[in-house]
DNA sequence: ATAAGTGTTATATTATTGATATAACAAAAG
DNA sequence: CTTTTGTTATATCAATAATATAACACTTAT
């Protein structure tokens, strides 16, 4: 798992942070058991404070992406909510698909879009 | 064209304010040539600052959704850079699908909610 | 022409957030 | 017993969000 952390982005660190670890599980360059590094640890690695990491960590606890126990640390275990999350990503889609619909983007080209995504994530299941 | 803020979100009120204007033009509630409400105007209506309005404009105009014209004021006009928006469509899509694959929700799922979107933003034209 | 309304700019203040820095604690692992 | 873990508590600094006045130049009505 390679995270790659834009110090010129306007995104907050932890959300860039937090972004990569969910697209990360969605590869599966992650899997489910699987236990993050340590806050320190991984604070160390990229260069970055340690209540930075923390604080993507415990953003990732509330959304259902890992369970922190004591002992191993943070858990990748999926707390699947399906109708939350399919609400969830309508609202999201509401937005970026305006924006795209606004540039003459076609529901076509959206569904493109989506297939091309998708096989990025099954791409990296059979590694 | 109803403009509803949600002062509890975390959300910025200027990027709400944002969202709502380009879904709007999305749904053709608002056509291009159409004029924005003067800053003061909108202002005074949701019950917030000038600024924050005028802020939400400047980043329409950056962003290529309106053209803001000395004499008329915030006119809809899309700069339609088709290349660029299917760059940025694909970028925010991946952290949106990445997340709700997680969550077990199917390319297929993925592709009913965009025609559901797309069908609310058809629907609307017709008025 | 006068008045009102426009976008724009400038400055200032306040509150919140993001990120960092130390420090300490209890629990677990070696 | 020492190290490492997550966790919590403070504190500080910078940046952002939102507000408040105020002024300027330009349109547009009256």
């Amino acid at each position: 798992m390679i995270i790659k952390i834009d110090f010129q982005s306007d995104e907050a660190l932890y959300m860039q942070l937090r972004n990569q670890i969910i697209m990360g599980i969605a590869t599966s360059s992650i899997q489910e058991g699987d236990v993050l590094p340590s806050v320190r640890q991984l604070a160390g690695d990229i260069g970055i404070n340690m209540h930075t990491v923390n604080k993507a960590y415990s953003v990732l606890r509330q959304e259902g992406f890992v369970t922190i126990d004591r002992r191993k640390g943070a858990v990748v275990s999926l707390n699947v909510d399906k109708l939350k999350a399919l609400e969830e990503m309508k609202k999201n889609l509401r937005v970026v698909l305006a924006r795209g619909c606004c540039k003459n983007i076609t529901s076509k080209e959206v569904h493109q879009l989506v297939d091309e995504i998708f096989a990025e994530y099954e791409k990296q299941e059979e590694e």
